[in-house]
DNA sequence: GCAATCACG
DNA sequence: ACGTACGTGATTGCT
């Protein structure tokens, strides 16, 4: 028997709209998540019933017939999101470039088609399957008709014929009519009978079969409050039966011929895919486009496991040549593993095993290669070499980097997630859980077992490199790639080679002497309170303060009172014990993160080696890890003592050096605001400067509070600040922190507009964009959230200009790392933080690596302002100030 | 695994 | 009427 497939388009896109938990929006800005979840239920239908043919009924605005017969119909219906709104057009053009039918009939609803189509279906022997998220089609259901019901998700539903209506409902199909006729539908506004619910009807209905044999013998009806409800609405209950009962003779033509399933028009197709972004579903038609790529090892590649010292010669093969480099095994710097082996793959692939081979082995060979490598995620590579060999490798490609500079808004770079979103790569059976990009350390296979799957991660990441570059291409994002973050890579891997010496001893008996004091406090905060209680929860630290000690509550969380250090601040003088508390965090916050934490961090060699990552900012900074180095207190003298544990070698003295107002300073060359560069190009303090132009005062006689206010105006400029913001951060009345800013962008129009403009920029590009083209997505600019929007329209402002203080202190790394290399190679960059680079640089070169650091600095940009950069020496990161 | 808190730029 | 400044990472408590 032949097959066809009509489907309600309203219902079942609405049922994939939401079913898809996270929004999907296109660089365009267009929202796909409606369409994406209905395609893949119309292809899992597809396999699972293989129709011959197949229709989409879809509802018109114009009212319908029911809207004439009955003034309320639908009336309290929530209209469609705006969001999906928009996807609707596009569907219909995809199932026309489908060559699937589309069907709509003034005045009648999807629902109405759907049963004129499945009756002319069954009337010419063909079997319908109703696909719908809609309820009310299951009075359509016959021995042949199967409504196909959606379940949850997008793949899940549950098929009915008339035989299962009645084993799950007690009804069949067509009682399903009368059912509504008795109880109403509330999402439509079909009234039925008040006062009879579901249960009610089920009960009647059982009894009476159909509502009109009920009608005519009201009086059998036994519960005496149930018939009087009844006989008071019988034609209500008339009306709202008329109402639910599809129609299953709209005047239309039905021509199941032009409904037939066939080729689909496969260049209009790809260019909506494309266009939409669906990558998985161009794969799947198995068309041309960035999917096209096969993943597929050559049969004839040569492949060798060296299991031995001597066999390292074998590598030989590889000199001179770009190899693929992959690690297996270890990761993290301070744990003392070594890595299980490294894959080198050329022309051929050779698994180096390092439980036989010896690492210093594997580096000597590797040294004299003169290799130029790619990889994913090399810079965790290169760490399985020798810091003196790593460096002689040129790395000239990284998929896991250059998938963050195409969009550094991604959460997962593994190389399974980058294939399948360049490639629509799917692991094959038996590779799900390969740990193809990432989790190699999870897995200690076999050296025939780890060559075999690197040689495929060497295939797959190939093709995903081509993909890349020709993306590069086409976002012009071939600078901000090549040019700052690919050497860059080699930068971070020297630099966390290197690490930074951490004096243990010192650490600890900091650390106990900060013990001595908690001590003391907790005892002193149990007293106060009355009782013991675990200070470092904030739920019962809430009760005690703001129930048992009745002080005055400020915010509050989802969980409870707010205790931030903001809040407790205000309370100070309320009470002895907010003091207390305030001083207890700060101690066991320096004890358990920069004492606790950092201690087991200290690597053999007395250095503590952080990690940089590459491919987390969203702005482009980089960000550290195991520890977090650029988060060492420094506000505070006494957490700032945590910097004297660190120091530099013997003969070596730390060079630190920071950009002066960077952020500001790109303010002001990208907005051209004559005030701010003449600030900067005469070295005048901006931040008094500002006192004096919002504040209406003499240069000279600005107080240091208002120029503390006055910073906090500045700042605010940079992250897109708001009237509320401001006045939280400065304590002080809306209305007057509003009446700053009003006065900060009258006094520097060209900043407003600079702000506006990279506004209406993202808004119509989709993305914010840095000095070196470094491009941020900001799917939140056209959220119809106001809330969301807003802070789209805040990052819009902030992003160019944290991103391009990133962009401009990478340049710098990069020339720093180079000089340094080959000038003064026993002197070596260590650490950054974001407007901050340190060296560690040999005591007899200092004054001229000084000198390079700071020209290097300074020139990394070309800007209407002067960068200028504060130095500082000194044998211990304490005394770098 | 998330929320709250707090350290940095 | 709403809820509010940008970007990170580590620790702790709680579900």
């Amino acid at each position: 028997m032949k097959r066809i497939i009509i489907i309600d388009g309203n219902s079942l896109v609405n049922r994939a709209f939401y079913a898809i938990q996270r929004p999907m929006i296109t660089r365009e800005g267009i929202y796909t998540q409606g369409i994406f979840g209905f395609l893949n239920m119309l292809y899992k239908i597809e396999e699972d019933y293989s129709p011959d043919y197949a229709a989409v009924a879809f509802d018109l605005k114009e009212p319908t017939f029911r809207h004439k017969e009955y003034d309320g119909y639908k009336a309290k219906r929530k209209p469609m999101p705006p969001e999906l709104a928009m996807e609707m057009p596009l569907l219909k053009d995809i199932l026309r470039a489908m060559n699937i039918t589309i069907l709509e009939k003034p005045g009648y609803e999807a629902d109405d088609i759907l049963g004129t189509v499945s009756r002319v279906a069954e009337e010419q022997g063909v079997e319908p399957i109703i696909i719908t998220g809609d309820k009310d089609s299951l009075q359509l259901a016959s021995e042949t008709t199967k409504v196909l019901f959606t379940k949850k998700g997008v793949t899940d539903f549950d098929l009915y014929d008339s035989r299962k209506v009645v084993e799950r409902y007690g009804l069949t199909p067509l009682q399903f009519i009368d059912l509504k006729g008795i109880m109403g539908d509330s999402s439509d506004n079909i009234p039925g009978i008040p006062g009879i619910g579901e249960k009610g009807g089920i009960e009647l209905l059982t009894q009476f079969g159909s509502l009109e044999n009920m009608l005519e013998h009201t009086d059998e009806i036994k519960k005496p409050a149930m018939r009087a409800k009844v006989e008071a609405n019988a034609d209500l209950a008339r009306l709202s039966k008329h109402l639910a009962t599809i129609i299953r003779d709209v005047p239309m033509e039905v021509d199941l011929e032009e409904m037939k399933l066939g080729e689909p028009d496969y260049d209009r197709l790809r260019e909506l895919f494309e266009k939409l972004e669906f990558r998985m579903f161009l794969r799947k038609l198995g068309m041309k486009g960035p999917s096209k790529v096969g993943i597929t090892v050559p049969s004839d590649l040569k492949k060798t496991v060296i299991a031995s010292s001597e066999d390292l010669k074998d590598l030989d093969t590889l000199k001179g040549r770009e190899v693929f480099l992959m690690q297996f095994g270890e990761f993290s710097h301070s744990s003392k593993g070594r890595p299980e082996g490294l894959l080198f793959m050329g022309d051929e692939a050779f698994y180096v095993d390092l439980n036989s081979v010896s690492f210093e082995d594997l580096s000597s060979a590797v040294a004299v290669l003169d290799m130029k490598i790619y990889g994913h995620d090399v810079k965790n590579f290169l760490y399985g070499m020798i810091y003196s060999v790593a460096s002689c490798l040129e790395v000239t490609f990284d998929t896991a980097v250059c998938e963050y500079c195409i969009d550094p808004t991604d959460k997962n770079y593994s190389l399974e997630a980058a294939a399948y979103k360049r490639l629509g790569f799917e692991p094959s059976s038996g590779q799900e859980n390969s740990g193809l990009g990432m989790q190699m350390d999870l897995f200690r296979d076999s050296a025939e077992d780890n060559l075999e799957r690197g040689v495929f991660c060497a295939v797959l990441d190939r093709a995903l490199r081509e993909v890349q570059e020709n993306e590069l291409k086409k976002q012009d994002l071939e600078k901000v790639f090549y040019d700052c973050e690919l050497p860059l890579i080699q930068v971070l891997a020297s630099m966390e080679a290197a690490g930074i010496c951490c004096d243990a001893e010192f650490l600890k008996e900091f650390g106990a002497s900060l013990e001595d004091k908690v001590k003391e406090l907790e005892n002193e905060i149990y007293e106060l309170a009355g009782e013991k209680f675990n200070i470092k929860s904030p739920i019962q630290l809430g009760e005690i303060l703001f129930e048992k000690l009745e002080l005055p509550f400020g915010k509050k969380t989802k969980r409870g009172y707010s205790t931030g250090a903001d809040v407790l601040e205000k309370l100070r003088d309320k009470h002895p014990i907010v003091d207390k508390i305030l001083e207890y965090r700060n101690l066991t916050k320096l004890g358990s993160t920069y004492i606790d934490g950092m201690l087991p961090l200290i690597a053999e060699d007395g250095r503590i080696h952080c990690h940089f990552q590459q491919t987390v900012a969203q702005t482009g900074r980089i960000s550290c890890t195991e520890p977090n180095l650029q988060n060492i207190p420094v506000r505070q003298d006494l957490g700032r003592q945590i910097r004297k544990a660190f120091h530099a070698d013997q003969g070596k003295v730390l060079i630190g050096a920071d950009y002066s107002q960077i952020e500001l300073r790109i303010l002001a060359h990208m907005s051209g605001d004559e005030a701010l560069l003449d600030a900067f190009n005469n070295n005048e303090d901006i931040h008094r400067l500002t006192a004096s132009r919002v504040l209406g005062i003499p240069y000279d006689r600005v107080t240091p509070g208002e120029r503390a206010r006055a910073k906090a105006v500045n700042f605010g400029v940079i992250y897109g600040m708001s009237g509320f913001g401001l006045s939280e951060e400065i304590h002080t009345s809306r209305k007057e922190a509003e009446e700053y800013i009003r006065e900060y962008f009258l006094k520097h129009p060209k900043v407003k507009e600079y702000l506006d403009s990279s506004i209406e920029s993202a808004k119509a590009k989709g993305y914010a964009e840095t000095y070196l083209g470094r491009k941020r997505m900001i799917r939140e600019i056209t959220a119809p959230n106001y809330m969301t929007r807003q802070f789209g329209e805040r990052l819009a402002m902030n992003t160019p200009i944290q991103g391009s203080a990133a962009d401009i202190i990478k340049i710098a790394m990069n020339k720093v790392y180079w000089e340094l290399k080959e000038r003064f190679p026993d002197s070596r960059l260590i650490l950054q933080i974001h407007d901050e680079l340190i060296i560690e640089a040999d005591i007899k070169d200092q004054e001229e690596i000084a000198d390079l650091l700071r020209n290097s600095m300074e020139e990394a940009a070309d800007l209407k302002v002067k960068l200028t950069v504060d130095l500082n020496r000194s044998d211990n990161w304490y005394d770098l100030k």
